[in-house]
Formats: C-alpha cells, structure tokens, sequence
DNA sequence: CGTATCCTGAATACTCAGGATACGGTGCCGTATT
C-alpha cells in the first residue's frame, strides 16, 4: 500500500501539512482524475506535480509558455533534489540536447514549449516515454494566446490524444467560467476543479478618472511620488512605457526602469534582476513584465492604459501585496481608452474576406504578415477555411465580451471587488471604507495607508491598527 | 478605432486644408545572413 499524502509530504519536503489547495488537488490526481487547479501565486503549484512525480513511476511532462520559467524551474528542481529534470528548448545546446534525448527515459521531470512539443520528431519521442502526468502550466496562455498570437497552444488537445490522453494537471492563477470552459474544452477532458478565491483583501482597489492624456500624467506622476515604492506601472505601448520611465526619473527623482518585449534579453534579464534586488522604485512594464515576477513587496500596481480583459488585469494587480500587506491596484481612465483594446485585439486577427481569400489563393500572399503567418500555420494543419472562420468569430465576440466586463470595472460606482470577484463567480466580503473607490469617489492615500510620509508599522499589528485607522476617519 | 505625423497640392511666397499613412502587446522556433 503506497504512503499516504502527507507523509510523503513530509518525506520529500520536509512539510507536515499542505497548503490550501494542494491535497485537494493531489486527491484527485490519485484518484486517477484530471484537475484544474486554480490557485494564487505562491500557493504551490509546482508541488502538486513534484509530489505525484516523486509517488509514481514514469516521466511528468511539463508544458510551459516561457524558457526563463522553464529553466529558472529546473534549476531550482535541481538544487531541491530533483536531480532528474531537464528541459529541451532553443536555448538548449546541440551536444546538451542530444545527451538528454539518449537517456530521455530516465528523466523524472521534462519541460518544454508547446512549440517543442508540436515538432514530429519531439512528439515521436515524447510518445516511447511512460507519462505518469502531463502539466499545462500557466494553462490560461491556451486561451490568452492561443488562437491569435501561438497556434501551437491550440494544438495540445490532439497531442494529448496522440500520447493517449494521460492524466493531466492543468496549473493557472486566474480563469473564469469561459477561460476554464475553454481549456478543458481544447484539452478534450472534463477535470475535476480546484480553485481558489482570487480575491487579495490586501489589496485595495481603485479606479481614477481623468480627462485625458495629459491628465493621466499629472495624475500619474502625483500618484508615483506619493506612494510607498517599489511599484509598477503597466502600458499597452512599449515606447510609451519607456517614455515615461525616464521622465518619471527626471520629474520625481525615482529610481525608475522600462520592461517591455522590444529590449534585448540582456536588458531584460538585467532589469527584472534589479527591481527583484530592490534597486528600483518604479518599473514602466508591458505585459511582458510578470510571469514568474516572484517579488513579495511591491506596494502598488498603476495601469495607464485599460487592459483587455478582467483576467489579464487580475494576473498583473496580483503582483502587488504578495506579503499580504496593504497595496494598492490603481486603474487610470480617460474616456476612449477602450478603442486601444480593441484595436490591439483585432490586429492579430484576420476577417473573414482574408480568411477566404487566402484559403483561395494562398500562394497569392505575402509571408512578412503575421496575420497571414497564422493562417498558413492553420491551413498546413488541415483546419478548414469555415473551421478557422469559426474560430476567429468566436474569438472576437469573447474579446468584446471581456473588454465590456473590464469597462464595467471602469465604470463601476458601486464596489469594485464586487464587481471584479462577480466576474469569477464569486460573492464579495462586504463592502468597507479599506476595500476600494471606485472612479466617481476620490482616492484619500493616507486612509489606504500606503503613503511615504506615514511608512506601515509592522506587520503583525498593521492589519487591526489600519481598518481600526480608517473606521475612525469616516 | 482614434490620434499623430507626414504628404500633397493649391494658393501664395511670413501657408494651410485635408487626405493618406503609421502606430498601438504578448514568444516560441530555426534558418539565413553577416
């Protein structure tokens, strides 16, 4: 009879108990069930999959969205006893790659790119292993990234059936009713679910409305100078993002950086190194700042322009307050800032005469294209021209639908929480002075309690001494 | 979709109306080129 799960547990990492989410959803693994696990940054997620792998014999799959989170995992799976792990990606070399593909059945762990995974050669390798799991992490990515910027991703449920469906964990932080339908849907499994509140009651929340552009900044800067750092502002434009990294520095004197997709990796990796160090007070980031940001002090999260969805918005306000102290997720709108969404929404995205049209005469188009690229990517998949039709019309009326429930946060007058939890079918706490302000309340900074001149007192009696402070100013 | 910038042509030469165009985000992979 195999040990049970907590003594396993406490065999391997030493722990007596779990934390919340993690027996549930390793019950049902056991019990031979695919799960969706929906569970915050910081809950444990790798355990679940360390743990089953280390229960039973055969090869744990990984599929993972970024080589940094890849090898950042395998490294540390290393340095924790897992020596058994590798990843095979384009960062790996020749010699590396070919050493591990020799001895590939001896691996307890193996990583890789849904992209790796879709290549011939992989998979007939992949399909000789003994699979105990498969892991999508970062599961959401099927759905956020999917159809219109990595088609690979939409490729994983007929993967799955080619090595025989083994049971699956799918990992994520942040996925509604349609995002989890969606994936189950592409994975062709209906999974027993596992999901957590998504709500940070840490984190206070707020909507700031603005006349317009130049509005946004003064309120911007006043905002930046005010609050406790270290922090971040997201943008939906890398040159603006870079901009105002440098003139917040010269306006405010703050230690401030840009992150987005456009610098070179050397820059990137030498940027997040920083901000992770506390050597910075302020990163201007796109959403390529984020994923596997493990920094547990970062005070508040500014949005300068709308993002496209409640999900995308609930991942990047969720890297503030991981220490569980009081932060701050800041909303900027002007009116007409939903016409950016929606432009970048459609950008990757073919309409129907193009989608005809290529399906015509393919031969006739350019190759530069992107939007052109992805329907050559479907079409040497045997997707049907209606098949692909279907598909992006149907990615276009979940985008309106998202940017419409991301508007109705905007415009919120009520609750903030309420209206951001009711998107995750979930019931709000009731609604107090230390929960938000939405857009038609102003913003008191000193009753959220996060401004320079009152720095937080410590920890373990700020939690009483603050809503104790804000009952009494109302 | 909407804003900013560039371009064009007609009228003027200390210019400007209005149309065309570019910009706006996320990352794998591997091949061709320096």
């Amino acid at each position: 009879m195999m040990e049970s799960l907590t003594t396993s547990l406490q065999r391997v990492f030493g722990f007596d108990t779990f934390r919340t989410g993690q027996e549930a959803a390793l019950t049902a693994l056991e019990q031979g069930q695919d799960t969706l696990a929906i569970l915050p940054t910081g809950a444990g997620k790798t355990l679940i999959y360390q743990l089953y792998g280390y229960r039973h014999p055969g090869c744990v799959l990984v599929i993972s969205p970024l080589l940094s989170l890849m090898n950042d995992q395998v490294d540390r799976m290393r340095v924790t006893g897992f020596r058994r792990s590798a990843a095979i990606n384009s960062l790996t070399s020749y010699v590396e790659r070919q050493e591990i593909l020799r001895h590939l059945g001896d691996y307890q762990f193996l990583f890789l790119s849904p992209e790796m995974l879709a290549q011939p050669q992989m998979l007939a390798q992949v399909q000789q292993l003994q699979l105990s799991l498969l892991v999508i992490d970062e599961a959401h990515c099927i759905v956020q990234w999917g159809p219109d910027f990595r088609p690979e991703y939409l490729l994983l449920g007929a993967i799955r059936s080619k090595l025989q469906q083994p049971l699956t964990l799918m990992l994520t932080a942040t996925a509604g009713k349609t995002t989890r339908h969606e994936i189950t849907k592409q994975l062709r499994t209906t999974p027993a679910i596992v999901a957590e509140s998504v709500n940070r009651p840490n984190i206070f929340l707020d909507v700031e409305n603005v006349a317009d552009e130049p509005g946004k900044q003064v309120r911007l800067k006043s905002l930046v100078s005010q609050l406790q750092q270290p922090g971040v502002v997201y943008f939906s434009s890398k040159q603006q993002a870079t901009d105002t990294a440098l003139w917040l520095h010269q306006e405010t004197g703050l230690k401030a950086a840009a992150y987005h997709a456009g610098l070179d990796s050397e820059d990137r990796f030498k940027i997040q190194q920083q901000f992770m160090a506390g050597q910075l007070d302020v990163i201007c980031a796109t959403s390529a700042f984020g994923m596997g940001i493990d920094k547990n002090n970062v005070r508040y999260v500014i949005h300068y322009h709308l993002p496209a969805d409640l999900e995308s918005y609930a991942q990047e306000i969720g890297r503030a307050g991981r220490d569980g102290k009081p932060s701050v997720a800041i909303l900027l709108y002007a009116p007409g800032d939903e016409q950016l969404p929606l432009a970048l929404g459609q950008s990757n995205r073919p309409d129907e005469e193009t989608i005809q049209r290529y399906y015509a005469h393919p031969q006739q188009f350019s190759g530069d294209d992107p939007v052109i690229q992805l329907l050559a990517f479907y079409r040497q998949h045997g997707i049907s021209q209606a098949a692909v039709t279907q598909m992006f019309t149907g990615r276009e009326r979940e985008r309106n639908r998202a940017l419409a429930q991301m508007m109705a946060y905007a415009r919120e007058t009520h609750c903030l929480r309420e209206r951001w939890l009711a998107a995750f079918d979930e019931q709000s706490p009731e609604h107090t002075v230390a929960c938000c302000s939405p857009g038609n309340t102003p913003l008191n900074l000193n009753a959220v309690g996060l401004t320079r001149q009152q720095p937080m007192v410590t920890a373990t009696t700020e939690r009483e001494d603050w809503v104790a402070r804000l009952q009494r100013l109302f």
